[in-house]
DNA sequence: AGTAGCTTGTAACATTTATCACTTATCAAT
DNA sequence: ATTGATAAGTGATAAATGTTACAAGCTACT
């Protein structure tokens, strides 16, 4: 059972979504956790034994391969969770992608057990969980989008518009060595890519810093 | 209610999946549909009112830009479902791919009211429906790495076993032109690419027709 | 046999992305 | 102010993929 502070931020996100009955039965069961920026969260190949919600924040995830190389596949927001998670959760597998904290964020865990006992229950969960894997199919169809038809200024432009909409703030605080490994590219290709849509008069470049003008 | 060679298919398939009160229910309200190969099953932006399940046969699920340039998501074999389509038909939402039948194939569809309805009745259905999304998603991550790390020739390779493992047959006929088609490449590049397999020995080319060797 | 249409092979060239090497800029600590 | 570390800019070159153009082979049909 979690404080009270957390239960109101339950009530904050989920109220307009959850049934009151099903918001109780949460703040009962769940625990809170909370993570700093940049946290490792979930790796590759961890076994997860929770249904994690995000309260507050925002959390990247990422495929790795077997080089070690990565891509992001998409960003979690406030209200999401994460629906790979439950396969790996339901049939003893392990994850395959790995979750790093984007910002300071706050995540309620659910025992696994309650995902399907609630699912005969409530028939908002029922809604919330088809339709968070529905978000995330979504989210994988984009991906691939960008990956199959998409060259590389517009896929870093969509990139960096991806991240002022999840943070809502259109100064980026990053480096382009930390983008090149977020897209499985190189530096120098970022810091020429990003250099061309400066001139076009899309972003504003500075050290550790990029702003996005439109 | 489908005919009894239906029924017995949907045994045959299903019952090791479904508990018998919930086959006799999928046979009272499904109906069987029997398509050609490459027939057109699903196109972008259709809305789809039932869930499908395939009986028989093999259906290719395609993702198409806006400039009509494709590429292949994943196959669905016997006992699969498109998940993509719990989504766009639970929210009157649109599909966001293609789906063509590889081969001649059988599918039944079970209209949608009942997705809410047994997930509260059928614990096989829960399931089932979790189990899909799982299976999805992972397909998505599939295509992603393949996409994300891989090069032309070994995204050729992986696309000719995938084939050969869904036929079950290790010649597969086709044109160079249509596999470009499917990997949103031109025929020059498949074409110099398969030459280049030919003379490694991993396959064999003729017209019309690959033999995959290893 | 002749022809039309489709399929495949391949050379030449263009474009995109990746890699290597080196320079310059910025910032923090002393 | 000097130094050292990190970040960013850029030319040169290589590798991968895409494009154009054309030749040659196979198939079906008359």
């Amino acid at each position: 059972m979690i404080n009270k502070i957390a239960r109101s931020k339950i009530r904050d996100h989920y109220s307009s979504v959850f049934e009151d009955e099903l918001i109780k039965e949460i703040e009962e069961v769940s625990s809170l956790m909370s993570v700093k920026a940049n946290d490792l969260l979930i790796d590759m190949n961890e076994e997860v034994a929770f249904i994690p919600l995000l309260i507050s924040g925002a959390v990247k995830i990422l495929r790795e391969d077997s080089n070690g190389e990565e891509i992001i596949l998409y960003f979690l927001e406030k209200g999401d969770t994460c629906a790979s998670s439950f396969g790996t959760s339901m049939y003893g597998t392990k994850s395959k992608i790995k979750a790093i904290a984007e910002r300071d964020s706050e995540i309620i865990s659910i025992p696994l057990e309650f995902l399907d006992k609630w699912l005969v229950k409530y028939k908002t969960w029922r809604t919330f969980i088809l339709e968070s894997y529905n978000v995330r199919l979504n989210e994988m169809i984009d991906t691939i989008d960008t990956l199959a038809f998409m060259k590389m200024d517009q896929r870093l432009l969509k990139h960096l518009r991806d991240r002022v909409n999840l943070l809502k703030d259109n100064t980026i605080i990053t480096t382009h060595q930390n983008i090149a490994y977020d897209m499985n590219t190189s530096r120098v290709v970022v810091s020429r890519t990003l250099k061309e849509l400066e001139r076009s008069g899309l972003i504003k470049l500075y050290r550790n810093k990029i702003e996005v003008l439109k």
